[in-house]
RNA sequence: GGACCGGUAGCUCAGUUGGAUAGAGCAUCAGCCUUCUAAGCUGAGGGUCAUUGGUUCGAAUCCAAUCCGGUUCACCA
């Protein structure tokens, strides 16, 4: 049990025997106390002071007595200042916590819980490479993952991808018209690259085209739909869906390049999925609730044939889902993926992480499964991130002006090289060991400065600052482990001498700030969990190094005032290390031993 | 226009769900390497928490209105 916890469940107890009344956690505040005032964590009073009809000074005192009194072992002192009751943790429970876990590596983690959690994400278009959108999407959706399996839940990750529809056909018809049957292969470039060029291209010669027809006193509107590439994509659309032969290879062919490029992108950002639907396979799914709906009555057909749900008790508006020829729409596939995936699966939540340009989407998703009687509905849970913005303006894949992500990842992992170069502290190491270095450093900057801010805050990314390797990022991190790696290596060489204290040395404030800092680590855990948020973590560990690295410059580890000090500082040292390590790991993120 | 989200230091962001004198990083300035990794540490300056009103012992946090920015409201996906 935490101490929040404890200290939670000790003084509704105390509170109980000492005034006869029951309370609840939430009927008052439990939390740190302010570095100005003595004490480690602090019972706010005020809200108790109604029912109880007391003085804030008397009550305070009171219940810090008793505690006392009651569980020596845990509270040392207490101070009443205002409505605020200060108690101060003993050493030897810090100590006895230290001396059970500093070895634990899964320290924090919480039990398995047997429930079942599906996170979606990535969610890519097969007709442009990845870029920093994606990113963002892939090391959220990681991340949350990593999380809901260190708070016992069974995860299963998956991945949608969006292979066919009208942008699809765009590459290939540019592909067709200018491509002089380049491959991969022919121009050893990415095959997600070449097929995103080729989209690019699509756009470029379609405005062309439309400027020409307009020019020509054509209207705008006619003109868009008039352009012969724009009609040539339709047409092969139509083909596709009528499994024209030369239209599967040609879709077949130039999806198989994307994919290629992708896993080579996943596998060097650490991405991957239990479960990959495609939506190829899926988009006819969700037609068949459609005629239930309608006989139950919660869907109506309009004259032309087309149908709709109401949803204007709702304040929403009406909604499309079947389109007058009877093809389904976006939201009809969402709802058959979705009842797919409960019937696989089973999960309890089904977290999808998507831009906040679809919360209306999502919602509206929600609503009509509610409305269905779908099962699944109320575990539908939108996990929404804001846009990454450039200084510049926003990013547009079909013009081109888009960070990619694997550009970004190399820049990253360039800067690596260059301060680790700069700095000269790596002579000593072996070539290929470098590299995983640059790559460690590289990609955990990158990890940790888009997963610090909260997901649902739109971010402007600049380039230039992002890789910035001081202050609250990434290596300062791995910085801190290495360093602690360094120590710890050592101090096994200088002392074999393990002898056993008899007393327990009293704590330094640094040392004691250090245990209660790691004894927070399972509150972050869950409180990351439950807000569905790693930037909990991010700024959890970012505060937990700096504490560390103050310790590390006043104290000496190696050369204690005494035995009994260097082991206790050893200890602090190595739980601090795992707890590191833990951690980043639910970030996605790897330490090195050395850097 | 309706709905939803955001506005905190020059910049990028925290702020424990209503608590004590609002905190970090970057940038600026001043210090600290013959001792465990200086990618580090210590300190200084920098604020009308968008604005106004309300709720109460107490508001950056809750409510209302206003201003600014964003997203969305397709027989596109």
């Amino acid at each position: 049990m935490t101490i929040v916890h404890t200290l939670q469940t000790v003084a509704i107890e105390s509170l109980q025997a000492l005034y006869n009344q029951s309370f609840t956690e939430k009927d008052f505040q439990v939390s740190q106390t302010k570095p100005e005032f003595e004490g480690n964590y602090t019972v706010v009073l005020f809200s108790l002071v109604k029912s109880l009809k007391k003085s804030p000074e008397v009550l305070g005192n009171e219940l810090g007595e008793k505690l006392i009194k009651d569980h020596p072992g845990v509270f040392s002192k207490y101070n009443v200042i205002k409505g605020f009751l200060n108690l101060t943790i003993t050493d030897n429970y810090l100590l006895d916590l230290l001396n059970k876990n500093y070895n634990d590596v899964s320290f924090g983690k919480h039990a398995i819980n047997g429930k079942r959690m599906m996170v979606e994400y990535s969610s890519p278009n097969t007709n442009k490479p990845l870029h920093l959108g994606h990113l963002r999407n892939n090391f959220l959706g990681w991340s949350v993952a990593e999380i809901l399996k260190a708070n016992g839940y069974d995860v299963i990750k998956t991945c949608i991808v969006n292979d066919r529809g009208i942008h699809i056909c765009k590459s290939m018809i540019a592909w067709q018209l200018f491509g002089n049957g380049e491959t991969p292969e022919s121009t050893g470039e990415k095959g997600d690259h070449l097929v995103g060029k080729y989209y690019v291209r699509f756009n470029d010669e379609y405005k062309k085209q439309v400027e020409e027809l307009i020019s020509k006193g054509i209207s705008k509107d006619e003109a868009e739909k008039q352009a012969p590439l724009m009609q040539a994509a339709q047409q092969m659309l139509l083909d596709w869906e009528n499994h024209k032969p030369e239209v599967i290879a040609l879709w077949n062919k130039m999806n198989g390049w994307v994919y290629d490029g992708f896993d080579v992108t996943y596998k060097r950002i650490g991405s991957d999925f239990d479960k990959t639907y495609y939506e190829s396979k899926t988009y006819l799914l969700g037609k068949d609730f459609v005629q239930e709906g309608l006989q139950k009555g919660i869907l109506f057909k309009k004259e032309d044939g087309s149908v709709w749900i109401d949803l204007t008790d709702e304040g929403l508006d009406e909604k499309l889902l079947l389109r007058s020829d009877g093809t389904s729409v976006y939201m009809t596939q969402d709802i058959g993926l979705a009842k797919q995936k409960y019937e696989e699966y089973k999960p309890g939540k089904s977290i999808y992480v998507i831009g906040d340009e679809q919360n209306y989407h999502m919602k509206v998703l929600k609503l009509v499964c509610k409305k269905l009687g779908m099962p699944f509905a109320d575990g539908i849970y939108h996990l929404s991130y804001g846009m990454v913005e450039l200084p510049t303006g926003k990013m547009k894949s079909r013009e081109g002006t888009v960070v990619d992500a694997d550009d970004m990842v190399d820049e990253m992992i360039a800067t690596a090289k260059h301060h680790t170069e700069e700095l000269g502290k790596v002579k000593d190491f072996e070539s290929h060991e470098l590299q995983e270095l640059y790559k460690t450093l590289g990609l955990g900057a990158m990890k940790f400065y888009l997963l610090r801010v909260d997901p649902k805050k739109r971010m402007v990314f600049n380039p230039e600052e992002s890789i910035d390797f001081h202050g609250f990022t990434g290596p300062f991190v791995q910085y801190t482990y290495a360093r602690i790696q360094s120590v710890l290596r050592k101090a096994g060489q200088w002392s074999k001498d393990n002898r056993q204290s008899q007393t327990d040395p009293e704590l330094l404030p640094l040392e004691k700030e250090l245990i209660l800092t790691l004894e927070q680590y399972s509150q972050i855990i869950e409180q990351a969990s439950t807000e569905l948020n790693p930037s909990v973590i991010a700024n959890y560990i970012f505060h937990l190094a700096k504490t560390f690295n103050s310790f590390y410059t006043e104290h000496s580890i190696a050369n204690a005032e005494n035995e009994e000090k260097k082991q206790l500082r050893l200890h602090i040292a190595t739980m601090t290390a795992n707890v590191i390590k833990s951690s980043m790991q639910l970030l996605g993120i790897k330490v090195p031993e050395r850097m």
